[in-house]
DNA sequence: AGCACGCCGACT
DNA sequence: GTCGGCGTGCTC
């Protein structure tokens, strides 16, 4: 009987790849384990063992596998099967999905080591020049990588020059793959064992009068392990006795000392003991009360809590439930809120059982975190994460929380998979038997419709904590205070009065405009030409700061010109405003306060962003600008006064969500004024006052909002009404672009009629010189799904079987919103 | 996605 | 004449 087995491999190809293995290794192996298997004429990729089986390929000879490198599976089968839903409803394959959700520290890929062939000295004169180099270089060292090789070289493809060596046998090269994760090790000391009697110690010590320093090491030893009782860290000895770590070394070395090695997470917890979850004020006990009879009979229930009505405090008690019955939780929230004062709060209650998962962790604190769940360790049965953290290997979830559920960031853009995490984890919950509830002030469309329906539970928290009123709005219409000159620069005299007053009270001031940047056009007022990207369709944004234009969609960069490009004239004007011109008229208007900004400019590096927010806390800044970044699960104290620079911009977005985005933005950042005891105030100016959103949003209407949303979303086909996927196709060349996308667009519409739309060009065109083009699919509820996508399928398959349209980057989105 | 192979322009 | 550009095809 021969053994094979199914691998996934970490690319974009929807086939599964059969290896040959020995009946010793097909006991061995399980689905979930991995393996690295040779691929192509030279690489080793990582492979996940998808299925074992004795059914040999007829079409070709199953390569043998190279290695095993798992003892036990590390993806289990619930997350296999997830694997598969993914692949399937999102339109990626089983590759894509592994590479987003495994660690890449288990992704282990090959690399060719160059080392000198053992042939004795070859006839150097058959070398070329760039040859000797390299063949020289290997005199000094035993071995070389690719990377060495192109430095050394100076060239980026240096496959050629080794592949001569390789005929000339002055080289051998080799495959060699390495395991990315080392777990950390931590150095502790103790006395040598000979010195474990008195009187040998005694003796000891009268040696080491003569070398006073390592006296003292030995001695600040004894005192640390009597006070704490426990082992010694070589770290905390060498700070303590203030000796180097030389004489340590040589310590040991003389054997008195003994160097051992433990095994340490990266990720820990240092907090103090728990404290115990807060008591409920009545209306949260009610909601939660309410909570838990819907999961009775929901599995998915929504939460709509206007801000700062205190849905942690219900989530905490429902985490606690949960893990009474011994199960996990996963808690999902944006990426940006994890960096914040929740984290903080929910280790205060739970301790050491909360483990965090997010980008910026490091690639080995997420291979600690992924094992420490598969294990079901105790460090691990709260996991709080952002969106990747649906792939976390959970065995025995007993809840998942969606916090922010209408945050966009849970849905991935780029690359594949384009997963959305709310509706995975609903997906996740049922393979569990777990519940999901999704939380929001402001909640998505979907999510309250499916309430609405009775798909979902529903349950509704309308009070703020200690009954804080809500903010009071006041719409500012711009339009006519700068026909009565009552501007100074974007600032309405409404906004500079109630700053005044309350930076007189000694409370802080956020100002929101989400736009980055100085301004997003500058034009030439002679010619009226102005600075375009070169790899992009878009105008350059100026950057105050570092006097650049910057491209906001490709990262291009070019000093601010001193003079048109186009006519040379000097009389340069710039349109549009962004935070940094806002930061600068504040900084004019109230010289003596406090300014800060907050976007992505300034929030770059690794706690940019916790530095402003601790700053805001400490009440070191008067007034925050910044974009939406502000509006993520904020907690600020202080505040009592948020002005919207100008509402305009974002409701005139070209998307059909901008104006339920809108709402959900500014009720969002509104809510950051007056948490506490005093009631907020928030302006937003804008040209239209009369818009029904705003209208909406200053009396903190959801309900209208979302009925009049939901009649455009009918009248038009949109989500939730209807599914719809987006095709998007890219290359670098336009005409090619605009052939191909009608070609698909016409096949489709064989299929669908009316319900395709486009192909259209997106607002920004070309993007790092790529030409794109959109086209719609519109799916009415009632039309299957999986047909649909079989049907695109196919059609992207005759698609790519076109020569001429073979290079066209076809990207398919399901749900994209 | 990589990576090798193979065919054409721009330089020593 | 070679080097290296990228279009094409394949990976168990």
């Amino acid at each position: 009987m021969r053994y094979f087995i199914d691998v996934i491999l970490p690319i974009p190809l929807q086939k599964l790849f059969t290896y040959q293995i020995t009946e010793a290794e097909a006991e061995f192996l399980k689905p979930g384990i991995r393996v690295a298997v040779p691929f192509g004429k030279t690489k080793i990729y990582t492979g996940l063992v998808f299925r074992i089986h004795n059914q040999a390929p007829t079409a070709y000879d199953a390569k043998e596998i190279h290695q095993i490198l798992d003892d036990i599976p590390i993806v289990n089968q619930t997350q296999i099967e997830l694997w598969q839903w993914i692949s399937s409803y999102y339109m990626c394959t089983l590759g894509d999905v592994m590479r987003a959700a495994l660690p890449s520290a288990f992704i282990l890929e090959s690399e060719t080591v160059i080392t000198k062939s053992n042939v004795e000295a070859i006839d150097e004169s058959i070398l070329k020049d760039d040859e000797f180099l390299i063949y020289e270089a290997l005199h000094h060292q035993s071995s070389l990588k690719i990377h060495d090789i192109s430095s050394i070289l100076d060239k980026k493809n240096v496959l050629p020059v080794i592949k001569r060596l390789i005929e000339k046998e002055a080289i051998t090269v080799e495959e060699e793959v390495y395991e990315k994760y080392k777990p950390k090790l931590v150095r502790y000391v103790k006395l040598h064992a000979n010195f474990s009697s008195e009187h040998a110690l005694q003796s000891l010590l009268e040696k080491l009068n003569r070398a006073p320093k390592q006296r003292d090491v030995v001695m600040t030893l004894f005192s640390i392990s009597a006070t704490t009782k426990k082992p010694v860290k070589v770290k905390d000895l060498t700070t303590e006795s203030g000796a180097s770590s030389q004489i340590v070394k040589s310590l040991i070395d003389k054997g008195v000392l003994e160097e051992y090695f433990i095994q340490t997470d990266r990720v820990q917890y240092e907090g103090e003991d728990n404290e115990a979850s807060k008591q409920l004020n009545e209306h949260q006990e009610i909601a939660l009360k309410e909570v838990q009879t819907s999961f009775e009979t929901n599995n998915v229930t929504l939460l709509h809590g206007v801000t700062s009505s205190g849905k942690t405090e219900i989530y905490v008690k429902l985490i606690e439930e949960v893990l009474n019955s011994g199960k996990q939780v996963l808690y999902l929230l944006p990426e940006i809120a994890l960096t914040t004062q929740l984290v903080t709060r929910l280790q205060n209650y739970f301790g050491e059982q909360v483990a965090i998962f997010h980008s910026k962790y490091s690639v080995h604190e997420r291979v600690e975190v992924w094992n420490n769940v598969l294990s079901s360790s105790a460090k691990a049965k709260i996991v709080l994460g952002a969106r990747s953290s649906i792939f976390l290997p959970f065995n025995n979830l007993g809840l998942i929380i969606v916090d922010e559920e209408h945050e966009q960031s849970f849905k991935q853009f780029d690359p594949a998979p384009r997963y959305h995490a709310r509706d995975t984890a609903v997906v996740i919950a049922a393979m569990h038997k777990a519940k999901v509830l999704l939380g929001s002030a402001t909640p998505s469309l979907e999510s309250y419709f499916n309430a609405k329906q009775g798909k979902y539970g529903f349950v509704e928290l309308m009070h703020r904590h200690n009954n804080v009123l809500m903010p009071d709005i006041e719409l500012v219409d711009i339009k006519d205070k700068h026909k009565r000159k009552r501007m100074t620069g974007h600032f309405s005299d409404r906004l500079i009065e109630e700053i005044t007053e309350v930076l007189e009270e000694g409370k802080q001031v956020i100002l929101f405009q989400n736009r980055r940047g100085f301004s997003p056009i500058v034009e030439c007022n002679t010619c009226g030409h102005s600075p375009q990207c070169p790899n992009c369709d878009v105008s350059l944004t100026y950057h105050q700061y570092r006097s650049q234009l910057r491209c906001h969609y490709c990262g291009y960069v070019a000093a601010m010109p001193q003079s048109c490009e186009a006519c040379g004239s000097t009389d340069l004007d710039t349109k549009g405003f962004g935070t940094e011109q806002i930061e600068e008229e504040v900084k004019q208007l109230f010289p003596k306060a406090n300014v800060a900004r907050m976007d992505l400019d300034t929030t770059r590096g690794k706690y940019g962003y916790e530095k402003i927010i601790t700053a805001l806390e400490q009440q070191e800044i008067d007034i925050l600008v910044g974009t939406q970044m502000l509006t993520k699960g904020l907690d600020f104290r202080n505040v009592k006064l948020v002005g919207i620079m100008n509402a305009d911009n974002m409701l005139n977005f070209p998307d059909f969500r901008a104006h339920e985005r809108s709402f959900q933005l500014m009720v969002q950042v509104s809510g950051r004024a007056g948490r506490t005891d005093e009631r907020g105030k928030v302006l937003i100016q804008t040209y239209n006052p009369f818009h029904n959103i705003l209208q909406q949003v200053s009396t903190n209407s959801y309900v209208e909002m979302f009925k009049e949303q939901m009649d455009d979303r009918y009248n038009f086909k949109y989500p939730p009404i209807y599914k719809q996927i987006k095709i998007t196709l890219k290359h670098k060349d336009y005409n090619r672009t605009e052939t191909a996308s009608i070609w698909f667009a016409k096949s489709l519409r064989q299929f669908f009629g009316d319900a395709v739309l486009g192909p259209e060009a997106p607002p920004v065109a070309r993007i790092r010189n790529q030409y794109h083009k959109n086209i719609l699919v519109k799916i009415p509820k009632k039309q299957s799904l999986a047909k649909t996508k079989e049907a695109i399928i196919k059609i992207n398959n005759s698609f790519s079987s076109i020569k001429d349209f073979r290079s066209v980057k076809v990207i398919l989105n399901v749900d994209n919103f």
